[in-house]
Parts: structure tokens; C-alpha cells; sequence
RNA sequence: GCUGAAGUGGUGGAAUUGGUAGACACGUUGGACUUAAAAUCCAAUGUCCAUUAGGACGUACGGGUUCAAGUCCCGUCUUCAGUACCA
């Protein structure tokens, strides 16, 4: 202890009020936004409504990290910028709080979900809250809340009561077909159902037992209890619907999936198939989510072929998309399932057909999926006669038809299908040429463009178009055959044998399906010892002791009380995570203060109609995205809402990649670890040998091998510099490395972001070092939002400088500069250019731009010395939405007492933009040699004279003399020859 | 295979209707300030040739249209996403 006893004193004590002290300025302006409800959005304004929707989020244990906010901050840029515009906003969040990763947490650890989950929340909101969303979270849902999910209880039992009437083409009250029924039977209904609906007259309807009648219902209602093939995912213990199955394995684990049947609850979307379809043209989507739509629900229009089978009453359907190539057929093919294929073959096939189906039903999807090519397939020994030239076809079955698409089956045409060309080929099956000068020696022709039909009796000579008419026609006419359409699109199984969801509103008399009465609602979630299946199978639910339904007291009461005449079981199975999804948006309209006893009153849905601006990742695209959509036209139809689509205007924003870092570890010793640039050097025939000597010093190894090893992106600079000590620090088998260099450069790659690549970054060390402010401008500078991009922490400092600039040019040493100047023409034009700009980028969504034009902005306004209040107080507006914290601190020192997200955008004045000289590129054939300042209104032959008698424009053409010369006023001169 | 999106410096990206390619940043290099460091400020920075002046080449690749092409047209390649025996 010697000369450091003093207390050390700085010369100069920094005034916190000036500078930019960016985490007390954000805690101060957040405390006063929720103070003072400053985004409650009222359900009663003069000014238009704008509702601005981020798809909520699903609350995980990891929390947030930095890709997370981007369509947050995009739609809250959007949000603030359209209250300046004077809209009333609407800009709500909430959580989608249903689903499985709680279920396993719980599974594992024996936690509640509910507990898990509301921890998890907590956690979400405050890394929300501390990056400065404008939401509006008096409105707040969460699927999982009984309030909120009562009204998901209701409008299933909404779907239950109806039934799509495909001539009104609405879905109706169920109490209509029951009508219709009573009174005519169902030959005149003409309704979405089950394919296996009999016929039956008003008389037989009358006289069914109310069990009979209510099965057939079942087959009508829009949602239904069916025995259906499911998939089933034994891992997770559930089934899956087709959008939560990614190449054969489950969406979420990536655990393998199973074809099984089960009784299922399904929701009869393709009812709506058309609809769906419709719609999208009446949406301001991207094409590219539109046709990932499109192909989902995978229309195609063709006909109905009926065949009839040689020496049986049977008849097989098939649908085809090319009714004109009915004479090229030459065999048939069924699915392996089809129902039809053990009564036709014949006993001398039969062992080969049983054979044949017993092992593709062992292939799962996914081997299906697969194994493309392998060509597989069996003779029946059955013959099914041509509707049209009477001749014997003989019925094939093979995998490659598949049993959920169509009718299972297909007429042949191996000249103008490949894969029946194919299988054709395979079994030796004749391929008759149907068209007309088309060589087919090769491969089947698929093209339904310029050919002519040949060979093919009454359609000989016609184009696709007008034989394919001619052929429905000729085809009705026999009746064997019309015209139909064909969708992809199933139905979406609903049942989920999972814990957290939403319980269904359904009890069971004697295995029939009864719905609670609305009035009861919600039916709550009940407690279960554990949250895994049954010993016998059954649901989690299974293991709840009070789950009965007492219809005397409408009450949950005890299992033990089930007495199947008054106290019934309850469903066992949940909803899926969509369900709560679908119809959200509805929610927010109405004010929580209000929503007791409506899921939201009439006013509010009239008001707010639908969702103006919708932001969210494209992995929804068949799933949520098409669901609410379903839920939406339905709850329209039923008239509880006014509109027939949810979200008016969507964007995708894309995915926030990591930047990973390595270095190399040297394999033969496993303790020493190399920089990028020398294992290049190494790598490098020129520098390899004093690499190879540096390394060969340490480890001993003449040649080497290296391995990647992820190093935690924490520990890298902005030079890509490697923290050595951090390093070690990191984790035991790095606490001895060994490193030959003493600046350790890492090798970047490009990987999405995971906690197992070491690349993830959290909000909350970049608000905390840099401020919200900074974050919300660097993830809007990082590229167009809808693009997928890389996270570098490093590149933050860019918009951190500048918004310590911004605030320099505002505040000085001796508090505010800002006076009452009168602006001069470069502050009023650098303003309204950037009025200008910023305006033309929110309007198109390209937010990186303006926050470069911002920063174009303060870098002039610097230069200029600008302190005027006339320029400096607009330009607080424009920012704002980007970077609310220091816009309302600047706008408040400015003497403003109200917040600055109701001031009025600034008005673009082109006045200030007009130039009267312009800097002219002068290229000489198309090259830019050098630009010459002329009046703007300057004529174009005057240009010409003034150019070509420049020096430089002599000394460029070196004596040639030009062809032309081109004079685009305003804009550019171009000198030919 | 089909459908869609994209390919621009060392890096992220800009160029809205064909008209000065590389705005704005990051990084790098040099300088100022400092005992030193940090912070801040200034300058340079597409590649190659050239002492300078200047020049050549440059937007995945190959053609084309045009006075002029990152942008329009034809063909090819690559990457990403969706979908996949859909009859």
C-alpha cells in the first residue's frame, strides 16, 4: 500500500441527463407507458381501427432469445406508426399456453403444467416488457385459461351442431337437415359426409330409434366421431394431424409415426375445401405462402369413372384428372386396402394377393415414402369391363395407389401416366398409343398441351379440352361416369390422448357421443395423479377420479357414481394445440373487462372485424394459418362473426440464424487447439510447411488431424477473437487447453440457432448492454424482415453509435442544444427526404432501409450543426416507432407532457426537395467517366452542347467523334462511339 | 420430380419505374487524443494493373435485347423452403 491510499476522483463526474443513458431511460419510459395504459386500445374511437396481430407465442422453459422478437418489433413498428397516422390501434399479445413440451416437463418431473407454464409466462413477460412493445396487455389471453377455453368448448359444440349444405354453401344449424330428414328423407340433401351414407326416405327416418338417428348425424356433423386411420405416434403417446408430421416422423421429437385406427373426433375441413381455396384470392398474402396453401389443399378437376367388374355386382369407382385418355386404359390398379380386392380375386391368386397385402402393410409410411421406385404389384385375376369399347381390363393391385387419396383406385393409361407406364413395363401390361403422332417407346406422355386423341372411337382427333367434355358427357349418359372435383385436403383428426388441452364438452350414453349444454361451460381440466397414459391405454385422463358428467346437476362428479342413466364418463381425450389458436383474434376485440358471458360481444366484432396486419413464421402455413381460417368461414356462416377471413394482410418474417464459432482441436492431442487462420495455413501448400512446424512443435504429430469444435459465441469479439480464459473457464475439458498462437481466431458458420451449437443469444444481455432501443434497431438493420439472416452480436455497435450520435445532437455538455433556429434549406431537406423515405419503407415493410435512412439522417444533421426545434422535433416523430425509449426522453426534454405515440407523423413537403442544379453522370458507352453540375432546367440540346465541349469530354474521345449522343434530362448523358 | 424464394465486396446488406453498382453499417488498415487503455473523432477500404494521371475487370454462369442491364428475355448451375407415387 503506497501511493494508492487515495480515494480516486475523476476529473470530470459525467451529468447523467447528459448522456445517453440508455437502461435508466427505457426503465423510466416503460414504468410510464404501463402507468399510464398508454396502448390501451378503446372499442370506441372516430378515427379508423387498425388491428396489428403477432402470432402468440408458445411460453418454452428457454425463454426468449434474439430471433424471437423480430415480427415483434416489425408489428410494433407498424402499431406505433399507424397511431402517429391516427388509426385507433388494436395490438395485443397473449400466450398459446396448451401443449406438449409442459406435458413432458410434467412427465419428467411430476410438475403441474399450469405451474410450469405460468412460470414460463412470467419469464416471456418480463423479456417482453423490457423491449418496449407498445401491446395492449389489458387484453392479454391464454388458451389454457378456463375462461378463455370455455369459449374453445363452445364453438366445438358450435361445429358439432352443424352440417355443410353444399347448395346453400354454408354450413347450417343441424336442426335444418334434421327437418329435411323428417320430411323428405336425404336423396334431395346435398351435404359435405362420410361417403358411406345409405339412402333412406322421410318414412324410414321417422321410424329410426333416436340412436339410429344420431349415428347418421354423426356422419354429417362438422365435427364427428369416426373410426379412422390415424397417425400414431407411440413416442409421444398421441395421434398427430398431417401438418404435425414432418417427413414421416413426428414435428415435434422427430419420433416415428404409425398408421393405426382409432375413434377419433375429426373436424370435416374439406367441407371447405373450396372455400379455403377461394379465399386466398381476397387476402394480401405472399404467392409463396398462398400456393404452399393451394398445393395443401390440392385441387384437381377431372371425373368419376365407374367400372363395372366382370362377373360380380361390384363396381369399382376411380377418379381421374383425364377423362379424354378413357380409351388408352389397360389396366386397373387398387390400393392394397381397397375394400373391394378380397371379394374379386380369384382363388388361383388369391395366395399371391394376401401375401402381396400382408407385406406392404408392414411398410410404414415413411419406407413407403422412401422406396419410390421399386415397382411392386399383384394380379387379381379379376377383369373389369370398359364403359365404352366393353372389353375385359384386368385389375391389378400395387402400393403405389394410394388408399386415402380418391377411391383407392385408377384406371391405367400407361401412354399418358408414368408410373402406369412404369408399372406396365414392370409386368409386361400393354400400353395402347392413344395420341396422336406421339412417340411413347420411351416414356409415358403426360402433357395435356398440343396433342390430339387417336385411336380412341368418338374422341379421335379432339384436344384435351373438348375430349374430356365429350367424354364426361358420354360417360353420364351411360351412367357411368361425371364430371368431379377432387381435393387433397382430409379431415383433420382433433382428439389428442394428451393431458394439457382442452377437455372436450362431451359425455357418452351407451358409446354416443352427448355435448354439455353451453350453459354449463367450461368443463375444466380435471387434476390426475400422474400425466401418462393408462396401464390399459387409455387417455391421462383415465386416470382422473372425478370425471363424470351428472346430467340431474349438470356438474363433474366422481367416477364411482357412473351409473349410465343419469352419471355418464366424460371424453378422455383433449383438444390439439390448434384448437385454442384458431379463433384467438376474436378474443382480443373485446375488452377483458367485458367479456364475461360472450366470447366477444357483437359491437367489438363489428368494430375490429379482422386482423388489418398479421406477422408470423411460415411454419403455420398448414397448420394455424389454415385452421382459423376453417373456424373463421364457419363461425360466419353460423353468423356469430361478419367476416370470412381472419387475417386481411400476413407476412412471414424469416428466421434469426446463429453465427457459430469454432476452433480446431488437434485429434492426436486432444488438449491443444489451433486458430482458423493457421489450420488455413496448414491447409495452404505455400504456408503449410511453417504451419506444419508449429505444430509439429507442440503436439509432436508430423500430419495432424483437426476436428470443429463450437466454442460459446460469448467468448468471441468483434474480430472474431477467442476469449482464452473464458474458454477454459467454460467447461472441464478445456480447463488445460493448450493454444499455439496467442490471438485465437475462430472459424464462423452459419447454423440456425441452438443452445447444442453454443450460438444463442439472449434479449436480455443485449438490452442490458446496449439498451432495448439498440436491440429493436439492430434486428430491424439486420436485412428485409421476411429474410433469413444471420445474428452477429458484434455488428450492434453500428445502431448503438448512433443513437449515441442521435442523442449528441440533442443534448450537449451543457444540456439541451435544441433552440428555435430557423432551419436553413439543408436541415429542411435532409428532414423531408427523410420523411419521405421513412415513410414509402413502413408502408412497404422494408424497415432495415429507413434505419439507415436515420442514420443518414444524424450523420447531415451533425454535420450541418443543426439545432433547430422545427427539424429536430419532427425528426423525433419518425424514430419513434423504431426507438420509442429515446424519442419520448427527447420528446419530453423538448417540454412535451404528453407521449410522444400520439403525436402527429410529420407532412412530407416535396418544396424542399427541389433541386436546381443536377450532378450529371457523363458515361461514354454505358461507363460513367465523370459527373458535371448543369441547371436542372437546362435543355436537352444545351446539355449536349455544354458536354461535348467539356475537356474531359475531348480528352475521352481522343479525337473519335461520337455516334449519338443521349440526353436524358434530369438524369443522365450518354456518349456513343 | 413439382411449386416457390434467392444468388451483389472480407461480412450484413442498399440500389422502389432499365440510367453514377456497392448506400448505411460491421470488420480491417492508418492517423488524432491519452503515460497507457477504453471511449471518441478523422481518413482509406470491390478486385487487379499503374509512382501519379488513369485504366481493365466486376452483381452465380453462358447468351440476347438496349445508347445504357444487378434490374428485361432465353438457357444453365447452386442454395434454401414447401410438397411428394395425388391418379
Amino acid at each position: 500500500m503506497c501511493c494508492n491510499t487515495f480515494k480516486f476522483v475523476p476529473y470530470f463526474k459525467e451529468n447523467k441527463t447528459m448522456t445517453y443513458d440508455f437502461n435508466t431511460i427505457e426503465k423510466k419510459w416503460q414504468d410510464y407507458w404501463s402507468k399510464n395504459q398508454t396502448f390501451k386500445a378503446s372499442n370506441t374511437s372516430d378515427k379508423p381501427k387498425y388491428y396489428v396481430l403477432d402470432m402468440f407465442p408458445y411460453p418454452s422453459g428457454a425463454g426468449l432469445h434474439v430471433g424471437h422478437p423480430l415480427g415483434y418489433i416489425a408489428s410494433d413498428i407498424y402499431a406505433r406508426y399507424k397511431r402517429h397516422k391516427g388509426f385507433n390501434v388494436l395490438h395485443p399479445q397473449g400466450y398459446d399456453s396448451f401443449g406438449l413440451p409442459a406435458e413432458q416437463y410434467a412427465i419428467q418431473t411430476g410438475q403441474h403444467p399450469a405451474v410450469t407454464t405460468e412460470a414460463n409466462i412470467k419469464t416471456y413477460r418480463r423479456q417482453l416488457d423490457q423491449i418496449g412493445f407498445s401491446f395492449d396487455w389489458s387484453r392479454e389471453v391464454r388458451t389454457s385459461n378456463p375462461e378463455y377455453y370455455k369459449w374453445t368448448q363452445w364453438i366445438f359444440i358450435q361445429l358439432f351442431e352443424s352440417w355443410y349444405n353444399n347448395d346453400s354453401n354454408k354450413a347450417e344449424h343441424i336442426d335444418t337437415l334434421v327437418e329435411k330428414f323428417a320430411s323428405e328423407g336425404n336423396a334431395t340433401v346435398n351435404a359435405a359426409c362420410d361417403d358411406d351414407i345409405e339412402s333412406f326416405s322421410a318414412e324410414d327416418w321417422n321410424n329410426y330409434s333416436s340412436e339410429q338417428q344420431q349415428e347418421i348425424l354423426l356422419k354429417y356433423r362438422l365435427t364427428y366421431l369416426a373410426e379412422t386411420e390415424v397417425n400414431w405416434c407411440p413416442a409421444l403417446g398421441t395421434v398427430l394431424a398431417n401438418d404435425e408430421i414432418v417427413n414421416g416422423v413426428s414435428e415435434r421429437g422427430g419420433h416415428p409415426v404409425v398408421r393405426k385406427k382409432m375413434t377419433q373426433w375429426s373436424m370435416r375441413i374439406s367441407a371447405y375445401a373450396e372455400r379455403l381455396l377461394q379465399g386466398l384470392d381476397t387476402v394480401d398474402w405472399t404467392d409463396a405462402l398462398k400456393d404452399i396453401q393451394k398445393n395443401w389443399i390440392g385441387k384437381s378437376v377431372g371425373a368419376s369413372v365407374s367400372f363395372n367388374v366382370n362377373g360380380h355386382d361390384d363396381i369399382i369407382d376411380v377418379f381421374t384428372t383425364r377423362p379424354d385418355t378413357i380409351f388408352g386404359v389397360s389396366f386397373m390398379t387398387l390400393a392394397p386396402e381397397h375394400e373391394l380386392v378380397s371379394q374379386i380375386t380369384t382363388a388361383e391368386q388369391k395366395e399371391a394377393v394376401e401375401a402381396y397385402i400382408e407385406k406392404t402393410a408392414k411398410r410404414s409410411e415413411r419406407d413407403r415414402m422412401a422406396d419410390v421406385k421399386t415397382i411392386s404389384g399383384v394380379f387379381t385375376g379379376a377383369y373389369a369391363e370398359h364403359p365404352f369399347s366393353k372389353e375385359p381390363i384386368p385389375i391389378w393391385i400395387g402400393d403405389y395407389v394410394l388408399a386415402s387419396y380418391g377411391t383407392g383406385a385408377v384406371m391405367a393409361v400407361p401412354c399418358g401416366d408414368q408410373r402406369d407406364y412404369d408399372f406396365a413395363k414392370h409386368f409386361d401390361i400393354a400400353i395402347p398409343n392413344i395420341f396422336e403422332g406421339v412417340d411413347i417407346s420411351e416414356e409415358a406422355y403426360a402433357s395435356k398441351d398440343n396433342v390430339k386423341i387417336a385411336n380412341s372411337d368418338f374422341l379421335n382427333g379432339l384436344a384435351y379440352k373438348k375430349a374430356s367434355k365429350l367424354a364426361i358427357y358420354q360417360l353420364e349418359q351411360l351412367g357411368q361416369g361425371e364430371g368431379k372435383t377432387n381435393y387433397r385436403l382430409r379431415d383433420a383428426v382433433f382428439s389428442r390422448q394428451r393431458y394439457w388441452g382442452e377437455p372436450f364438452p362431451v359425455y357418452y350414453v351407451n358409446g354416443m357421443p352427448q355435448m354439455i349444454d353451453k350453459a354449463h361451460l367450461p368443463i375444466v381440466l380435471p387434476e390426475v395423479e400422474k400425466y401418462l397414459p393408462t396401464e390399459e391405454g387409455e387417455p391421462p385422463l383415465g386416470r382422473a377420479d372425478v370425471w363424470a358428467w351428472d346430467t340431474e346437476s349438470n356438474t363433474v362428479v366422481s367416477n364411482d357414481k357412473i351409473n349410465h342413466t343419469t352419471i355418464h364418463p366424460l371424453e378422455l381425450n383433449t383438444m390439439p394445440g390448434w384448437a385454442g389458436s384458431s379463433w384467438y383474434f376474436f378474443r382480443y376485440m373485446e375488452d377483458a373487462a367485458n367479456r364475461d358471458g360472450v366470447f366477444a360481444s357483437e359491437d367489438a366484432l363489428k368494430y375490429w372485424e379482422n386482423v388489418d396486419l398479421y406477422i408470423g413464421g411460415s411454419e403455420h402455413a398448414t397448420g394455424h394459418l389454415l385452421y382459423s381460417r376453417f373456424w373463421v368461414k364457419l363461425l360466419k356462416d353460423r353468423g356469430f362473426v361478419n367476416v370470412e377471413e381472419p387475417f386481411k394482410k400476413l407476412i412471414n418474417q424469416g428466421m434469426i440464424l446463429g453465427t457459430s464459432a469454432f476452433v480446431y482441436r488437434v485429434n492426436e492431442r486432444r488438449d491443444v487447439f489451433i486458430s482458423k487462420d493457421l489450420f488455413d495455413a496448414f491447409l495452404n501448400s505455400q504456408t503449410n510447411e511453417e504451419a506444419s512446424k508449429r505444430i509439429l512443435a507442440v503436439t509432436g504429430t508430423e500430419t495432424p488431424t483437426f476436428s470443429k469444435v463450437h466454442v460459446d459465441v460469448n467468448f468471441v469479439n468483434a474480430s472474431d477473437e477467442l476469449d482464452i480464459s473464458k474458454f477454459r473457464n467454460w467447461r472441464a475439458e478445456f480447463k488445460h487447453a493448450k493454444f499455439i498462437e496467442d490471438k485465437i481466431i475462430v472459424l464462423r458458420e452459419v447454423e440456425k440457432m441452438s443452445k447444442s451449437k453454443y450460438n444463442v443469444v439472449n434479449p436480455d444481455n443485449i438490452v442490458a448492454d446496449y439498451g432495448a432501443d439498440s436491440l429493436r434497431l439492430y434486428e430491424m438493420f439486420l436485412g428485409p424482415l421476411e429474410q433469413y439472416k444471420p445474428w452477429n452480436t458484434a455488428g450492434i455497435t453500428g445502431v448503438h453509435n448512433f443513437l449515441k450520435k442521435m442523442w449528441k445532437l440533442y443534448v450537449g455538455e451543457n444540456g439541451l442544444k435544441v433552440n428555435d433556429a430557423e432551419p436553413t434549406k439543408d436541415n429542411l431537406k435532409t428532414l423531408h427526404k427523410t420523411i419521405k423515405k421513412v415513410q414509402e419503407d413502413i408502408e412497404n415493410f422494408s424497415f432495415n432501409t429507413s434505419v439507415s435512412t436515420f442514420m443518414i439522417a444524424v450523420n447531415e444533421l451533425t454535420a450541418q450543426k443543426c439545432t433547430s426545434k422545427e427539424i429536430l422535433e419532427p425528426l423525433l416523430v419518425l424514430i419513434s416507432p423504431y426507438a420509442p425509449h429515446i424519442a419520448e426522453e427527447l420528446w419530453s426534454q423538448l417540454g412535451h407532457n404528453e407521449s410522444i405515440s400520439t403525436a402527429v407523423f410529420p407532412t412530407f413537403d416535396a418544396s424542399h426537395l427541389v433541386e436546381s442544379s443536377k450532378k450529371y453522370p457523363i458515361s461514354f458507352n454505358g461507363k460513367m467517366r465523370f459527373t458535371l453540375e448543369l441547371p436542372m432546367d437546362m435543355p436537352k440540346d444545351e446539355i449536349e452542347k455544354t458536354v461535348m465541349a467539356h475537356e474531359k469530354t475531348i480528352a475521352q474521345l481522343d479525337g473519335r467523334t461520337p455516334k449519338k449522343v443521349i440526353v436524358v434530362p434530369g438524369k443522365i448523358v450518354n456518349i456513343v462511339g
